[in-house]
RNA sequence: GCGGAAGUGGCUCAGUGGUAGAGCAUCGCCUUGCCAAGGCGAGGGUCGCGGGUUCGACUCCCGUCUUCCGCUCCA
């Protein structure tokens, strides 16, 4: 039998087992902010071990990339994140709601029948237009904005030790740019031919207006994205590929298939740049949220990069002698979201009797902190247990433990995830054998001591 | 940013004017021969912060900070 499972529990978990902190608590917290402990930081390295197994390491196509934070500003104005990401934002000084000029007037003209394009309008053409219709507030329908501000979603900080030689630059709302504006390096290099892919995992950093609900929007997070690089024609089959190939990602390591759906964007929906779009949802507590994005991106970003920068980027086939700008496929995942999906699809509470109950997270072996724990029996056979866990520690992530009775510590690895708990007892000593015992069944099975390594290293695998 | 709620040991909370308690958790010893047993003991809190009222404030008043939940954004 099973229970509800909450928000509030699976937080609450993540606080009181390490896996994820409140950050800078100690001076009141800073908004947003989580900082991962012991098991949270296994659990995300895990996740993108995993990840990048699939995507670079036995991957034909993938190589990785590991860019710098910092980028030249001028990125940012190619890629349409100085202009374009910048939201002008009003409120209503009557009943304090806050909307999007942009939005605002769109909406205001699709009522009236009319298409309104307000791409390229400065603040000044917006609150004139605004004014001159004298378009209300659709929630209280009081006319009473306050002036336009602009809310840019990128963190700026300045490089330079003095005020007047220092520059403003901005942390990376994305890792994709670092990718795009060195296409050309690593093409050169890794000797890749069209169709390749270019994998980065790093931080990002967006001044999100509503962060909330854990770590699901976070204004620091970390992304594991892919630009796939193809021929133009041939953007739709790899974008289907890629859309398969990272839903399968997700249900080999474990996820429960009806928590999963893929939603395609509609026309109205794409940004304009993209051909295509396909979100991976996951059904949270607080409902369905977007983990992954596999985007047709076209020739966007390459084309953004050549004209500003000035630098050609038509790749020649050398086979067919063909000239073309590549189209580009992301997929692009956040770390955090992950680690939440799994903790929440892993996290379950089990019923056994009216006296007895069970947390579990039932994490996939290869993601789990801990591999294995390895306990005595008693204490008094202390010492071979922790002989196996001073072999195992070499290859595996295990922890020894010996406090209390065997079935609370056998109560607290299920509650972090641990798949195997393995004992040493008194007939060890006679046969070389443990007893395994297994997380999601409670079923137990004995298995020489010798075969320990093969045994955790065939169970992790997916 | 706006609206709402809340800040007391690691966690959940009690304590409404006389300078703090419980359960759980943690640690030690004993016990424990496979699913959160038990016994004894220990550590741990300037009650978010600042100010005011008062002989005296966790408790009353003002301010402030922070967090949580909703709204526009997004991986």
């Amino acid at each position: 039998m099973k229970t509800e499972k909450t928000m509030d529990k699976i937080v609450a978990l993540a606080k009181s087992r390490g896996f994820v902190f409140p950050g800078s608590e100690i001076y009141g917290g800073l908004a947003n902010t989580w900082d991962y402990g012991p098991l949270g930081t296994e659990l995300k390295k895990n996740i993108k071990k995993a990840w990048w197994k699939k995507f670079v390491q036995q991957s034909p196509y993938n190589v990785g990339l590991d860019s710098a934070i910092l980028m030249n500003p001028q990125t940012w104005v190619a890629s349409g994140h100085v202009g374009g990401f910048s939201d002008p934002l009003m409120d209503c000084k009557k009943c304090k709601s806050r909307f999007r000029a942009d939005k605002l007037i769109e909406e205001h003209a699709h009522k009236k029948g009319k298409e309104v394009i307000v791409d390229g309008w400065d603040s000044g053409a917006m609150e004139e237009y605004i004014t001159d219709k004298a378009i209300k507030c659709p929630t209280c329908g009081v006319i009473d904005f306050t002036g336009i501000r602009q809310f840019n979603l990128m963190f700026k900080t300045s490089q330079g030790v003095t005020a007047d030689s220092s520059k403003d630059i901005y942390l990376r709302p994305e890792t994709a740019q670092g990718i795009f504006v060195n296409f050309k390096n690593v093409q050169r290099t890794s000797r890749k031919r069209v169709p390749f892919g270019i994998a980065q995992i790093g931080k990002a950093f967006r001044n999100e207006i509503t962060p909330g609900n854990f770590i699901f929007r976070t204004r620091e997070f970390e992304q594991m994205e892919l630009e796939f690089f193809c021929k133009p024609g041939e953007d739709i089959k790899w974008y289907e590929y890629w859309s398969k190939f990272c839903k399968e990602w997700v249900l080999n390591l474990g996820v429960d298939e009806k928590s999963i759906r893929m939603r395609e964007h509609s026309e109205d929906e794409l940004s304009h740049y993209s051909n295509a779009t396909v979100d991976i949802e996951f059904e949270f507590p607080f409902g369905w949220g977007e983990i992954w994005g596999i985007a047709d991106r076209t020739d966007f970003d390459l084309k953004q990069h050549a004209e500003h920068a000035g630098v050609d980027f038509a790749y020649q086939d050398p086979i067919t002698n063909e000239k073309f700008v590549p189209y580009c496929i992301e997929p692009s995942v956040g770390v955090d979201r992950l680690a939440l999906m799994f903790l929440v699809d892993a996290y379950t509470e089990e019923i056994i009797d009216e006296k007895e109950s069970r947390v579990v997270l039932k994490l996939h072996p290869e993601l789990a902190p801990f591999k294995a724990a390895i306990f005595p029996l008693t204490k008094k056979l202390k010492e071979n247990a922790i002989e196996i866990y001073n072999k195992l520690s070499e290859k595996f992530m295990v922890e020894y433990d010996d406090a209390g009775s065997i079935g609370k510590r056998y109560r607290r690895h299920d509650e972090i995830g641990t798949p195997f708990c393995i004992t040493f007892d008194y007939d060890s000593l006679e046969d070389n054998c443990v007893t395994i015992r297994h997380r999601d069944t409670m079923e137990q099975e004995r298995v020489e001591i010798s075969k320990l390594e093969g045994y955790l290293e065939n169970k992790m695998k997916y």
